[in-house]
DNA sequence: CTACGAGTTCAAGTCGACTTTAAGTCAAAG
DNA sequence: CTTTGACTTAAAGTCGACTTGAACTCGTAG
């Protein structure tokens, strides 16, 4: 695969729609590639770059979010301390998103096993946990 | 707390705006409760299924599928077949978000180690990672 | 030369999940 | 009585993340 890619090839390669792409263009997600006759003509780099992004993206992060944590400070400079402190918080926050969807899963395992009240116990504990949780804003 | 609560009640307990309860109601995640006065009274299981209502929106599934999810049987009738099936992929899908959360604070912790270009390797991992998951559509 | 396929821009449209606004009802307090 | 505060409805608005549509420009193939 040469460097060089039309927007179709890398809408193609990474499962988007080029729309999506001038978006991300827009949007400063993508910089601004080199134009050959008024078309946009891209390297290599920015499918790997796309790739993270789809994963930030099914990790919850918002298209804002990403530009900040992954684009947000020029490479070669040591991420400085605001990253660093940003990051550290996301990473956090990717921890209790796990044990959430642990947790999920176990209620839609009980639920299978036919204990059909599972749903009204698990919402009970869910809901004395979550008056716990509301004094200490842990999310957002 | 008594039962016979206001919208208010439910509102405040959950941490929600009221016009999200109507909403719910309006679009069959809540059933219609009694009225007094015009005005609707909940019993306080409707809190207990508040509470699923928002760990599943958390977990990343949409108020359609929640309502397939969870309310979409009678209960006392034990789930049916199908909601079998669907929550048995609904389970395989929350432990492949969870390894993709887990991909991705592995990926910051590698960016706050100041290894500038884990990025971009990072992205050649998940592409080449990516196309080989194409072939037998994983998830949606 | 013209027709095509792929690209371009800009503005407007869509979708999910709500929120906001406007206008009205009701019971209890002053 | 009138005011207050909490509720009611229906309709319109918002936000993020795109998509769609209309009108246009290219280079190439016939």
């Amino acid at each position: 695969m040469a460097d060089n890619l039309a927007i179709s090839d890398v809408a193609r390669v990474l499962g988007l729609r080029t729309s999506a792409i001038r978006y991300y263009e827009q949007i400063g997600i993508l910089p601004p590639p080199v134009r050959r006759n008024g078309q946009r003509r891209y390297e290599k780099s920015v499918l790997f770059r796309l790739a993270v992004v789809q994963r930030a993206q099914q990790s919850g992060f918002t298209l804002d979010e990403i530009r900040e944590l992954f684009f947000g400070f020029r490479r070669a400079t040591r991420p400085p301390k605001r990253w660093h402190e940003l990051s550290e918080r996301k990473i956090a926050e990717l921890q209790l998103r796990m044990k959430r969807l642990k947790l999920m899963q176990t209620l839609l395992k009980q639920m299978q096993g036919c204990r059909c009240n599972a749903l009204e116990e698990c919402g009970k504990k869910l809901l004395s946990r979550s008056s716990k949780e509301r004094n200490h804003a842990y999310l957002r």
